[in-house]
DNA sequence: GTAATTTACTTAACATCGCAAGTAATAAGG
DNA sequence: CCTTATTACTTGCGATGTTAAGTAAATTAC
């Protein structure tokens, strides 16, 4: 018998990529959006931009610092996506007059147009989603995944 | 009776991000990764560099194309890295002699050295995981995804 | 066997990421 | 008050993301 079971032969002890949780969640979701993104580019949307309109849509008027939260984003993008997205006039940003440091950010009509063109076919992706894989299973992973991100580590 | 269930104010009929795959994703991820990336910092890596050494650990010698596929990266991007990464001395290029355009990527002692350098932490990460959040639940999240993985869209 | 296509990268250009430093406004401490 | 944090961004810089175009080698089609 063999000290310890035999492993393959470059790998050294570590646990396949496969089952390392950070690199299952990137290739899920890079697996997940590529059916998304040529829809996104055809509206003239980036990733980045798409989640912000869906932050501001989803909560309404807010400042800099929680749309980067939210849409995990860090502050110096932000910065430059939203000046851009102001000049798109896909949003609007005002400055607070109680505190003079913060903006807040908020949707146009514009931006949200967008949003909705694009609804139909990001609710038929989550149809087709449901479908292949079962609602009820998407369901507990929604779950599962919303749990992992209340664990303080 | 209203017609429908009220929405937000702000909401027109959007599931919540908290619902949405590719957000949920990306947001696990970000929390997961928030303390590994100090480390990851600590040794000289970004998150890119490390998955590279990481595939190529697990799987050998590799040509471009299929470390780009493994570690979700793209062709251009895994250009720059691997030059950066082979003036550092952490891989190793050769031509395929069988095929010239391709090369094949190998990773060097140097490069051996810093993922176990880097495993103990790695280990830890992954044991705090457990505990906190359950190794049978956390075997079921890394099958759930493996199986998104697979469906084809 | 030669032209057309495909493959495996590479280069270029611009947007974003991620860290560090800077700025202006507010809050806290003495 | 007035100095010293702290907060909410903004700017700068090098690395990476993303698309498009370029190059060289292999494959396919005639």
């Amino acid at each position: 018998m063999s000290k310890t079971k035999p492993k393959n032969s470059a790998n050294s002890g570590l646990r396949p990529t496969s089952r390392a949780l950070p690199i299952a969640l990137l290739r899920t979701r890079e697996h997940i959006m590529e059916p998304i993104r040529p829809m996104l580019a055809e509206i003239g949307l980036t990733e980045q931009k798409w989640r912000v309109l869906r932050i501001l849509t989803e909560i309404g008027p807010l400042e800099q610092t929680a749309i980067a939260r939210h849409a995990c984003l860090l502050l110096p993008s932000l910065t430059r996506i939203l000046s851009r997205m102001e000049a798109d006039g896909l949003i609007r940003r005002a400055q607070d007059p109680d505190d003079k440091r913060r903006s807040i950010v908020q949707i146009s009509k514009q931006g949200s147009a967008l949003i909705e063109a694009h609804q139909p076919f990001s609710n038929q992706v989550y149809r087709d989603l449901e479908k292949k894989y079962g609602r009820e299973k998407l369901d507990l992973l929604l779950d599962m995944l919303e749990e992992i991100q209340e664990i303080k580590f």
